[in-house]
DNA sequence: GTCAATGTTTTTGTATACAAGATGGGCATG
DNA sequence: CATGCCCATCTTGTATACAAAAACATTGAC
């Protein structure tokens, strides 16, 4: 159930700025959304209000706002971020998971894996999404559940776009599956150090492909 | 510089909202705090929106926004979570610090000592926080630090409440101190661990105070 | 010709007016 | 007497009107 229009229409311009439909530091004018969406200005603003405070947009005093893309860097350090709190995650589920919630770990990584089979990268994706918030849910804090979920939902459009790479599928899989070992045999410390590594090197894997992209737009 | 009037305004709700002016469930009415701030319900209501997302009132859609008061399980969540997040900036700025944020870090810690033997327990807390801003800092992960002071500013009351417990400020300098020879021997992972518990301490010592306080009140 | 100052215009921030949903009480009915 | 339904009232959500500040362009001076 959403809450009100301007939630709506919230999710809808990040939806916006996450498939590029807006360029970086482009001014995003109140009274044309207000036109676009059919509405008033008064719920546009309530909704950039929103994404200003999640980071999607600069918000510049009687200036307006502008989308904000970030950049490689700044994308590295988001990553170093997720890093942390999703081994966080994993040392606390080592220690706290049922025996229930490792089954359906279990159930959620071999869907993973029949994807990785199938070369069905939007079901991996999918089900590695669920993978993750399976172990931030198992960590059994609601709050870092909460902070986690919303770090993710942030970095996914970028790690979407590098699932292409060649290999990391099946490197990802087998991460996964350590990460499972390692919680399985209750090591918390393994299985914090192993899910660092897995959520690290996508931000790596990432700053590189922005590297590799950029001579080429000089 | 304040950006606007909504602004200012979501700083002295959140305020009159700490120092417990109002109540927990307490809903907060648009029109008498337009009233009470002298102005229309417009950055009222822009105000309670930061607030929301700031997750110091729950907002329910055509109902209103009430007043949240962490519990104790609650607040031994965001500490947890805390604990994690200045584990890692230790373990970050013991590889990444200069030679010169290190006499800074060296200087603040000096001023707490100094504070802890007049027993000054204002000036304490305050370079405490500064202590562990420069922390944050010197993780070098600009992202890492914004979300550190954002939770610092938001367990912030409570961290003051339960700085007067007994022998805390000794204990807590006695961390400090360890904290800032792990990072001077580049020692990370000892660095990170001290942070660690350093930290987990305060919302395990407010959890024990919380359950000492209850019998009382039943 | 260029730069600066001022007036115009556009755009953000705030106030008010209006609409729609929620709360509470009264009345009717079992 | 209890329970459920309906209506009045209040509160939130949205639209519009107004104010103030910033961007822009035009014009004048050097």
């Amino acid at each position: 159930m959403e809450r009100k229009r301007a939630d709506i229409i919230a999710d809808q311009i990040e939806e916006l700025i996450f498939d590029g439909s807006f360029a970086d530091g482009e001014r995003l004018d109140e009274t044309q959304l207000a036109a676009r969406f059919s509405v008033s200005r008064t719920p546009i603003r309530e909704a950039l209000q929103r994404l200003a405070l999640s980071g999607l947009v600069d918000q510049l005093p009687r200036r307006g706002v502008f989308v904000h893309h970030p950049g490689p860097v700044e994308l590295m350090n988001m990553f170093e971020v997720m890093a942390e709190l999703e081994a966080s995650c994993a040392r606390f589920a080592a220690q706290r998971i049922t025996e229930d919630a490792l089954a359906e770990l279990d159930a959620v990584n071999g869907r993973c894996s029949t994807a990785v089979a199938d070369r069905d990268i939007e079901t991996y994706f999918l089900e590695n999404e669920l993978f993750h918030q399976m172990l931030y849910r198992n960590a059994a804090n609601p709050f870092l559940e909460q902070e986690c979920l919303r770090l993710q939902r942030r970095l996914r459009p970028f790690r979407r776009m590098q699932l292409r790479l060649r290999g990391r599928l099946s490197q990802s899989m087998a991460e996964h599956e350590a990460v499972v070992a390692a919680i399985r045999a209750g090591d918390g410390v393994e299985a914090g150090e192993v899910m660092r590594a897995h959520v690290a090197v996508q931000g790596e894997k990432f700053h590189h492909l922005v590297a590799r992209l950029k001579p080429a737009a000089e």
